[in-house]
DNA sequence: CGCGACGTTGATTTGCCTCAACGATTGTGG
DNA sequence: CCACAATCGTTGAGGCAAATCAACGTCGCG
């Protein structure tokens, strides 16, 4: 049985206390250390995962072998590779543990009961949705708008918690730059 | 009384007859020519917008008057500012018609309103923003691993209709590229 | 027809990458 | 707890993809 008080794992969603209870018998719980991978390229991405400690990284190895971090997850964020969950398909992503984690993983057949199950279940995640598509809506911009440096800033500014907790070049790939130029863009900004 | 064939709107949604009835009920048809302006930067962004017929595009004008296509919207997309409409915010972009546009506009009030009388229809909904964050995720990696030339044959490829009818240089602007560097592309390409 | 909008081409510049070397920091086994 | 190695971050030199600047051809429309 899981600890009903998961931090901010479905605060404000007006759920009652019995709906909770349903959907916190689904979570499953799950440790990770550092290095240890939660998903990787080529599998049936079947769960999603909520981030009750510790950090993670999703991200894409392209043909030339670089890789590309699309997403950090942290506390009280969902992480999966969102590419392939919605629509049934294989990862291209691999998630990779960077600081030792606990996560509650949720499938999605079992999310899609709950949320015939419990409308609010469905509202909640449909609101958490909103919030992650104009997130993305406004990193576009900034990919499309913003040098590497101006990327750089609004990342510290956008995601101060992250910074502070992850390789520079984890945000180096995140931000679509080398290792050496995000080291001299700060380096310029210390003067 | 709107015309019930709305296309491809809300097909394969499970809503019965008089569902689809009081959803129709609460969209407004909107007529746009081209060069004219659905939504401008600064405004509460109170609509989402289906498009029954033309083109539209939103972008965003950066600091030095460049300006960066976000999304196009052709015929059984729905388009608006997502930066704004479901944090309540005002606009940061602009929303142009690129091609004489037939329109369905419905408020974020009113949906919030059907997302409680019709659970499908929030269904619905959710299953779109499913797919709105699965194709940014894939924008995202594309920026982030693709050279110019690459991102252009991606973008051919993932919308060829969007292609044709639009201008080089609203591609050019999506893809993160200026209008000379896409027709060196092109040109590249055809030999 | 004539003008403005659009696309193309060339010359040059530039922001960031690549490659290489070298400190600094962290982790690990003795 | 130290010694040493591996990992990580920094710095410099040179190169390249795409931007910028500028000029010109073409197309569509009033």
């Amino acid at each position: 049985m899981i600890d009903i008080e998961l931090s901010g794992l479905f605060k404000g969603s007006g759920l009652s206390e019995q709906e909770l209870s349903t959907i916190h018998n689904s979570l499953t719980i799950v440790h990770l250390k550092k290095r240890e991978f939660l998903l990787t390229k080529g599998q049936i991405v079947s769960h999603t995962y909520y981030v009750y400690d510790g950090c993670l990284r999703s991200f894409y190895v392209d043909d030339s072998g670089r890789d590309h971090t699309l997403q950090f997850g942290i506390k009280d964020w969902w992480i999966s590779d969102y590419t392939a969950i919605f629509s049934g398909g294989k990862a291209m992503m691999h998630i990779e543990c960077i600081q030792d984690a606990t996560l509650y993983k949720l499938s999605r057949k079992r999310m899609e009961a709950l949320y015939l199950e419990i409308p609010a279940f469905e509202t909640f995640f449909r609101k958490k949705l909103e919030r992650r598509v104009e997130a993305f809506h406004r990193r576009t911009l900034n990919n499309l708008a913003l040098s590497a440096r101006d990327r750089y800033l609004s990342f510290v500014k956008m995601y101060p918690k992250i910074e502070q907790s992850v390789k520079n070049y984890h945000i180096a790939s995140y931000l679509g730059i080398t290792t050496e130029s995000l080291s001299r863009v700060r380096k310029e900004m210390n003067s």
